[in-house]
DNA sequence: AATATTTTTTAGACTCAACTAAAAAATTGA
DNA sequence: TCAATTTTTTAGTTGAGTCTAAAAAATATT
């Protein structure tokens, strides 16, 4: 078993992965942990030591076959229990990260797959991210950036890369959800800002909301 | 908020203050949480520190009324995971306290209070024992142990003292759950032994067993 | 290529929560 | 009452996981 501090890790460095290929680096890793470089060092040098990441001195850490399956089991539970909150406890989707952060810790393999049962099998927390299975694969979803998006191109939302809740209550405030189809009226070149239409209504929205609202093309 | 390893101090003396009137002794709490006098010490001292017990040297702790709430909505979020688990997610009574201890860590208000609600406000977890509700309050129940019933009383079994694994266990085996209706036929001096009927058939218990089980009487 | 800057690591210190061994206080009992 | 026993506390360590300050390595700039 792993501790509180060491899943986190592994969880960042499985998020971060995806942006830095070659390896994580020590002050990508302190940046998302909000801690600092000495302190990433450390640590990665003990998950090191129980071979859950490689790591060679100045040239960053990738997971381990084993710190990957971790990482996935602690994002699995994390996503389940967000679910959980949302659509049994009445949370809304801006409420649920703090809570979810505490709740992916508890160790308990049938407790997992119980309320992944209860849960009747999500396929996405929230957020529209997906939920891995009890054997850790999920879909690495088909889907783009609305800012990816042409003029006159339509498409439904399917999910948020920031899941701040700043962002999420901005989206709330616009009615902007998962399942929204929207269509691109106009597109500034100057900013990227663009128009949009959804429910036959039209919303300017910046290029910090489009490059932030995952879509899937129709 | 508290650490932990606080909130199983708390606990623990909250469990234990029944027995021990005048204060909690050291080597009473070691005992209770698997530990030397000596770590105890170092903990009581800084649950002084905080003001969550009354400490004075050689003279064991008391809570204080901030430690016996802080104690209080820890066994409250224990004992509403235990139902979660039983009603929801189809765990047996003998297989929630290890996940139930991990769970009542979860600090969240709107979560416990969710789940409360979500749980229809039960008044008592799967071993009988009363929840308290969002402001701390739980009934004592009137309830009394099987061994203090005499020849040809009747009762409802409403509880278990002990809920370790084996005990449970054992109950399940004999058909014995929280609701059955129990009637003494016979006592036996010599070792307090009882014969008892229950669904029409007759059993023997040792008084090992009737002093775990409480009971209503009607 | 040599210097400046940035990144990363090392060294040493701190806190929490545990430990062992020894000292001190309280209790028991001859 | 006073010695023996038990209980409790103190003193000093340990291991996670963090920190700051300084050194070392890597990278960028002139």
């Amino acid at each position: 078993m792993f501790s509180l501090s060491e899943e986190n890790y592994l969880k960042a460095i499985f998020h971060l992965e995806t942006a830095y290929k070659t390896g994580v680096s020590t002050n990508a890793l302190a940046e998302e942990m909000q801690t600092k470089a000495s302190s990433v060092t450390d640590m990665v040098k003990r998950l090191s030591d129980k071979d859950l990441v490689n790591y060679k001195k100045y040239q960053g850490v990738k997971l381990s076959e084993a710190g990957k399956n971790a990482a996935i089991e602690v994002i699995r539970k994390h996503r389940l229990w967000e679910v959980f909150l949302v659509e049994k406890l009445g949370f809304n989707w801006d409420e649920v990260h703090e809570v979810a952060e505490q709740l992916e810790h508890i160790k308990s393999e049938k407790l997992t797959n119980e309320l992944d049962k209860f849960l009747e099998f999500p396929k996405r927390d929230p957020h529209g991210d997906p939920i891995p299975d009890s054997k850790g694969n999920f879909s690495v979803a088909n889907r783009v950036l609305l800012s990816e998006l042409e003029k006159n191109e339509t498409g439904i939302c399917v999910g948020v890369k920031d899941s701040s809740v700043e962002f999420l209550q901005y989206l709330d405030k616009n009615r902007i959800s998962l399942g929204k189809e929207i269509k691109i009226v106009e597109k500034e070149d100057f900013d990227q800002s663009m128009l949009i239409k959804m429910d036959g209504n039209e919303l300017r929205i910046s290029n910090q909301i489009s490059t932030n609202l995952f879509i899937k093309t129709i």
